[in-house]
DNA sequence: TACAAGCCTCGTCATTTGGG
DNA sequence: CCCAAATGACGAGGCTTGTA
């Protein structure tokens, strides 16, 4: 049996493991082990929730404890929670509303800090340039180039270019802020590894290419295109691959965003559960105080 | 030292969700 | 209703550790 042969043996019966076991948890009381769910996937039988169906669950039936004393589960509404996909970052956002000290998601980042909006929720990008038209560009770890304007929400407008030829800037090299328009009309941004990302002024979408700084044809990829006029079948296929490329540079994003969303809800679920288990101990130890007080041994 | 096993990360696809 | 974002699921590859 090969490797990969052997690999996927595994998970597949890991995942049936896992699914068992959250299932025999379906019968009212659903407590999920954080641990487990870090290398296996904690799934319903759809397969639909994983850990944050079960966790706002849980939040809820915290949030709503008198409710839950009193035996008044909307059973309804449990159903809905457990059909709807829910997102790390309100979930995470919803914690952090209940308990102070819990770190919130950013979603935006107001402009007053000085800093880019769109970048500020991004993975540490390395160097941030802005453009004469108030346009950002991040050059962020790995070469991943990302322009984001300034008005967009979160993230979500970004565009990732990816150098074919990046890496680690050569030791040594000067980075260049560029704002003027070069002689073609366009505008050029000096990016590490000595290139330049290239922006031109025509079509309804920015045109971003990354250039030698003094070739005159493009060494790298063009993300964006002008949706103009398109008449040859070939044009067609490529304007269909720029935009399989663009849809596939966003999703690897987007997920890699979402995994650090996801990170972060986990570990803010763990700190949860030791703030209420030490709450727990606390209020068992005053209730033993207590029950001490008002009902002395008679020996 | 080779191999197995487990874990982690990443890219991609499919599907769901949410906003305009 | 449409479209982009978000997310689950899956496969692949790399790394670490234990063991024969």
């Amino acid at each position: 049996m090969s490797k990969c042969a052997r690999k996927k043996y595994i998970k597949t019966n890991l995942r049936q493991m896992t699914m068992e076991t959250v299932e025999s948890q379906h019968d009212g009381s659903i407590t999920a082990s954080l641990t487990e769910s870090k290398s296996a996937h904690l799934q319903t039988q759809t397969g639909q929730n994983s850990i944050p169906a079960l966790a706002q669950v849980a939040t809820i039936a915290e949030t709503d404890e008198s409710a839950e004393s009193e035996g008044v589960i909307d059973s309804h509404k449990r159903r809905e929670i457990l059909s709807r996909r829910p997102s790390y970052r309100k979930i995470l956002n919803e914690l952090s509303s209940d308990v102070p000290g819990v770190p919130k998601i950013e979603e935006e980042k107001s402009e007053e800090e000085g800093t880019p909006p769109n970048i500020a929720t991004m993975a540490v990008p390395t160097s941030i340039y802005q453009t004469s038209t108030g346009q950002y560009i991040a050059i962020a770890q790995g070469g991943t180039i990302q322009i984001s304007n300034p008005g967009s929400d979160g993230v979500q407008g970004l565009q990732a270019l990816t150098m074919t030829n990046s890496g680690a800037p050569p030791p040594g090299a000067t980075i260049v802020q560029y704002a003027a328009q070069s002689a073609d009309g366009t505008q050029q941004f000096f990016v590490p590894g000595s290139q330049v990302v290239v922006q031109a002024a025509t079509g309804d979408m920015p045109t971003y290419q990354i250039r030698a700084p003094t070739a005159a044809l493009p060494q790298g990829v063009v993300m964006a295109a002008s949706p103009g006029s398109l008449h040859s079948s070939q044009q067609l296929a490529e304007e269909a691959t720029r935009k399989r490329e663009l849809r596939l540079m966003k999703n690897r994003e987007a997920a890699k965003e979402c995994r650090r969303r996801k990170k972060e809800y986990v570990k803010c679920l763990e700190s949860r559960v030791a703030v209420l288990e030490v709450q727990n101990k606390k209020l068992i130890e005053e209730l033993e105080t207590l029950k001490d007080i008002c009902s002395p041994k008679t020996d």
